[in-house]
DNA sequence: ATGATGTCCTGGGCGC
DNA sequence: TGCGCCCAGGACATCA
């Protein structure tokens, strides 16, 4: 489900909500997670107080004052909702409730379960395995031409699984994958090995330009995502590529979209300006 | 080590 | 309306 900019618009969102309140009571439902939760899960941070809300990767972290954090993920179909009153209603697929002072409440809704709440000690956080091999964040400086051309050194993947790969650049799912490609004018299916100083150059421009234009319209929503205040982001309303199978190509406006697999994921790019030579 | 494939799950949409 | 099938914003394990 959500990727680095449906993310980042949750903990945009959470942070002006929740910081200085206190934890008081933590729900969770019988069904584990993709990990399951950690030890005494709903009384470990009870009367800790959120001090900060910040992300990682994919992955949502809210530090309590116990110098221990919440980890969220969301999986595919994970939603964070907050709500500022007690949450009551329960609906299907609510997995963990926190209730807050002041009657907050987050919620994590998760029909799949492919996402995980956690609570990791802060300075055990960059040892844990979900956060040790991660590459590096889109917006940092350091995604530059010397980085990218050091990662895909002897490497054979496409282009595409390349940029999927939190090993590499964490955050860019398929969605986001899809339309930096596009916007690069680059092959899904070219071997990053054939990849030249130019193109490098255009991808990374690329990557930060189309998780920033995310960023801004809210993310994107198409079937579980939508912001902890219940709002929709709109950036599938910009898509170039996705979801636009047999649609003309807005950027050459010769093409066509087409829509294929590549490495089991569907894959959408303009036969005309996305060639792979 | 790397890349391809399978797996965890539920629900929505489609064709019949 | 109902059934079976395929598909879905992710991340891992496993295998050659």
């Amino acid at each position: 489900m959500p990727e680095l900019p449906e993310v980042e618009t949750i903990v945009r969102g959470l942070k002006k909500v929740l910081i200085y309140s206190k934890i008081i009571h933590i729900y969770k439902s019988k069904y584990n997670l993709r990990i399951s939760y950690t030890k005494n899960f709903e009384t470990e941070l009870l009367d800790s107080k959120i001090i900060n809300v910040y992300r990682l990767a994919k992955y949502i972290i809210i530090e309590t004052d116990f110098g221990k954090s919440i980890i969220i993920h969301l999986g595919m179909s994970g939603r964070l909702l907050f709500q500022n009153s007690i949450y009551k209603k329960h609906q299907k697929h609510d997995h963990v409730v926190f209730h807050l002072s002041d009657n907050k409440s987050i919620i994590y809704n998760d029909p799949r379960r492919f996402g995980l709440v956690q609570f990791i000690k802060n300075s055990d956080i960059f040892q844990n395995k979900l956060f040790k091999d991660l590459g590096i964040e889109p917006f940092s400086k350091d995604l530059n031409y010397k980085y990218f051309a050091s990662k895909i050194k002897n490497k054979n993947a496409s282009i595409k699984q390349f940029l999927m790969n939190n090993q590499n650049i964490v955050g860019i799912g398929n969605i986001y994958a899809n339309e930096i490609l596009h916007l690069a004018k680059i092959s899904p299916f070219k071997s990053v090995k054939y990849l030249n100083t130019h193109e490098i150059k255009i991808l990374i421009e690329s990557i930060k330009i189309i998780l920033n234009n995310a960023i801004i319209a809210g993310g994107s929503s198409l079937k579980d995502y939508i912001a902890p205040n219940g709002m929709l982001g709109n950036f599938q309303s910009y898509f170039k590529v996705y979801n636009r199978e047999n649609k003309d190509c807005f950027n050459c406006k010769k093409g066509r979209i087409i829509k294929t697999t590549l490495c089991q994921r569907s894959t959408y790019y303009c036969i005309y300006c996305q060639k792979i030579n």
